[in-house]
DNA sequence: TTTTTAATCGGGAACGTTCCCGGAGAATCT
DNA sequence: AGATTCTCCGGGAACGTTCCCGATTAAAAA
């Protein structure tokens, strides 16, 4: 493999002047910049990215720190994460925690200690990791948090108004006639999980309509645990008329129960999902679902982070709170009086 | 950050020992091992990934270059693949080429050069990306193919049976009773959709059914294609009783245009996709699919070129070849002869 | 023409490791 | 006791860059 001697050595320079042009900084006769740059096509040069990186301090890499790599919920997250990275000429990394906190754990600190990358986007962590972040924080690694928010902390952080779009999908059950409405979570290791139980509990205490725990089952975001659950909601003597659900995947699951269970959707019982994933249009019946402005989220938080970086300061903490959508489709309707 | 010299002053040897220590390579009194660990402990410290890839010429880290990173249908691929790194102590970086051939390239380049990765694994390659390949394979650096095979070059190939899964999937069609049958095709610029056309050709062929120009409509593996294509099927005078596609997309994006028209699947038109990407069963109707072992062709991929790589000679050509299984669920149905 | 300034460029040092080689002692053998 | 082997460890060199500083030459000013 070429290295920036060769080039010079091809050129007729140094390779202090190599390295000047391919970096444009200082001073370089247009003459001699041309025959360098023709000695980089000829021998198909790259910069050693390790040696570079080790001189320089940094990587001009982004971490991106996943739960699961391909969820499809990421898709668009990513896609705005890219769009910042890739225009500043960085390249980004994603690392699999794989919901496992061990690994995250480690991951995370040999992320850190290593200068593999110059910045980690965490999105979506697990509660019990509060400790871990604060630390990263504490040794003035840039980091940006997504679906997270950190009070005490000089951090960015992009959230979405979780407790906004409970509501939303709950105030638009009411409106439907819907009194009896159930409720699946998330994993509540995660804070969205939360927030969204609590505007779930807010909007009906809003509507004075009692919350019942008998309609509250706990659920994980995966399909399994919707199917579950709703399978659950329905042994009840007063079964709901529509339930809410910690997120799409969930909202299949539960589906699928009610579906088998001979009932079918929305005709007997109303679904509403959270995150609008592709699939949500594709499914039958077309989940109503709340829409997170996810290219939104991942640019922003892409974009704070690499201003934290190459300003080399503690940003002020930065929280975006973006807004949510209520995207109605078919899975939901009027209440079904019998 | 500490380096290793810290760690060497504070457990009072020198930076040598440490790395011994570190790498456990040659011999080092088991106290004085004990002290630097301690003192790596107590730094928390990690040696610098950069430096280390620098002078080792190899930086323990694979690349994956995929379509799309958060495509569903990488999931099993993915977590394959990661099995067999993580347990030989190496990362996993993605790289996202976005089905666009012009950063796909670039991107493969450089990768390359700048030795970031020891090795690339490369899955679903554009078949225009042929000769970048050629050229890679030249520069002796390790790649493994997946879903691609070389016969002319030493590479690692791990691919799918795709005539036998097309074969499988008309076959099971025909024993239903049909005779016309559609095909979606995938986009043909990959192999995989070549080969799965070729395997639906030759099965009606088998089988004494003329092939039909008409029956056989382009598609990308797309969902919008699928549609788009299905509702071209439609307006022929004699419509197929069944229609193969080329993935499970594909398929969703046809079930929506039968639906759309009026009719409905499997009733008028049985449906058979390609993948069994997780959503095939949660879908309406739970897809019949052709089902490919993902994880093993992760995990095989990952084997042989990690091999490849600890080895430092080229393999000899491997072509795995694996089986493919019909999954019969709802959308396939005996022919209604109205 | 001489002096000052500007434009180019080359060389040294450093980044943080690993690996090779050789040296100091301790342990073993004769 | 002297010679030999073995165990353990430290220092030099190298990996491929970037960046700073100083040298050389050309251009501009005097």
């Amino acid at each position: 493999m070429a290295n920036i001697y060769d080039v010079g050595r091809r050129a007729g320079v140094s390779r202090s002047t190599v390295s000047r042009v391919l970096n444009d900084k200082g001073e370089v006769d247009p003459k001699t910049a041309e025959q360098v740059w023709n000695a980089v096509r000829e021998l198909n040069y790259h910069p050693n990215a390790s040696a570079r990186a080790l001189v320089r301090q940094k990587t001009d890499m982004i971490g991106v720190m996943l739960a699961h790599v391909s969820d499809p919920f990421y898709e668009r997250l990513i896609k705005g994460i890219e769009s910042i990275i890739y225009a500043r000429n960085m390249g980004v990394v994603f690392y699999n925690s794989d919901d496992n906190l061990q690994s995250h754990d480690s991951l995370v600190s040999s992320v850190l200690g290593s200068n593999r990358v110059d910045g980690l986007i965490i999105v979506g962590s697990y509660l019990g990791d509060k400790k871990t972040i604060l630390d990263i924080i504490g040794t003035g690694f840039p980091i940006a948090l997504i679906e997270r928010f950190f009070t005490d902390s000089k951090v960015p952080c992009v959230v979405v108004d979780n407790r906004q779009g409970a509501a939303l999908a709950v105030e638009h059950l009411i409106q439907l006639g819907h009194r009896r409405i159930g409720y699946i979570t998330g994993n509540l290791h995660y804070q969205t999980a939360i927030d969204r139980l609590e505007g779930y509990k807010e909007t009906l205490d809003k509507f004075k309509i009692p919350v019942e725990e008998e309609l509250i089952v706990f659920g994980d975001f995966h399909y399994e645990s919707g199917y579950e659950a709703m399978k659950q909601l329905l042994t009840l003597n007063e079964r709901p008329t529509a339930v809410f659900t910690g997120n799409d995947m969930t909202a299949f699951g539960a589906v699928l129960a009610i579906n088998e269970s001979g009932l079918s959707v929305p005709r007997d019982i109303s679904i509403v999902g959270y995150d609008d994933i592709v699939f949500t249009k594709m499914f039958y019946p077309q989940l109503t679902t709340i829409r997170q402005p996810l290219f939104k989220i991942g640019a922003l938080a892409a974009e704070s982070l690499i201003n934290r970086i190459e300003s080399g300061e503690d940003t002020e903490t930065i929280k975006e709170v973006l807004p949510v959508e209520l995207v109605v489709r078919k899975s939901s309707t009027v209440v079904n009086s019998t």
